[in-house]
DNA sequence: CGCCAGGCCGTGT
DNA sequence: ACACGGCATGGC
């Protein structure tokens, strides 16, 4: 009963997906850039507009801090003076340290190598680092390390929840980080293993893409190419 | 001027 | 488990 709909969860994302597709286009995300630099952007972004990111980004860039080796070498205080346009600079300088410093440590500070760790290992390595919950983990591991993991963010719960896309598990008020994950790993089940990672990149690529245009936290969905489905599925 | 942004974390129920 | 507020800054 609860999987059956479930099942239908995962069918309208993946027609969500579809819909989205046709009206945006590939979005091809973030592959254009450096591994190391969509890390950055990982963190910074945390609650954060990516205009501010992208000013960070450059201050870093002509900082010389955009590689792991100048990111270390750069004293704490000067990169939160780099980073101060996207904020929360008191959290997110030294998280950006630790991230380096487990980097080297572990990985001779190659993210080749880090890249080469077991996706669940890896995943759980990086949730203990400060400043890296299941979302910024997620998008480490898709769009700067090659792993096929789902990224779930607010967007997609707002969409999810305002269309009516799934179903909230019973004694739950609202969709959890995991099901939503869980769920969109289950809309591209049936693709080739090989194509998930690309999937799965695009996919979240257009979540942000609508979501910034038309699912804000107080935005009406006008004009919203999903639309449709809030009447449909409602 | 007030709301909000591609979260995370500590604290309180 | 879940809600809630703080975290910093700048765009609109």
């Amino acid at each position: 009963m609860n999987q059956r709909r479930q099942l239908d969860a995962s069918k309208r994302l993946r027609k969500m997906h579809e819909d989205l597709l046709r009206a945006y286009g590939p979005q091809h995300w973030w592959p254009a850039k450096t591994p190391f630099e969509v890390i950055l952007g990982a963190y910074l972004t945390q609650n954060t507009a990516w205009k501010a990111v992208e000013r960070s980004l450059e201050n870093l860039r002509l900082a010389g801090a955009l590689t792991p080796e100048g990111l270390r070498r750069i004293p704490l205080a000067k990169l939160r003076r780099l980073i101060r346009p996207s904020g929360f600079i008191m959290r997110k300088a030294p998280a950006l340290k630790a991230f380096v410093a487990l980097l080297y440590k572990e990985f001779g500070g190659s993210l080749e190598a880090m890249a080469a760790m077991p996706t669940a290992a890896l995943r759980q390595r990086l949730l203990e680092l400060p400043g890296v919950g299941d979302e910024t983990a997620d998008a480490i591991l898709l769009y700067a390390l090659g792993h096929a993991v789902p990224v779930a963010d607010e967007y997609l719960r707002r969409i999810a929840e305002r269309h009516g896309l799934v179903v909230l598990p019973a004694g739950r008020a609202k969709i959890s980080y995991d099901d939503l994950a869980d769920l969109t790993r289950r809309a591209f089940a049936g693709d080739a293993e090989e194509s998930r990672a690309q999937l799965f990149n695009e996919f979240h690529a257009l979540t942000v893409a609508v979501g910034k245009a038309h699912c804000g936290r107080a935005a009406r969905c006008e004009g919203c190419p999903l639309a449709a489905d809030l009447k449909s599925n409602s």
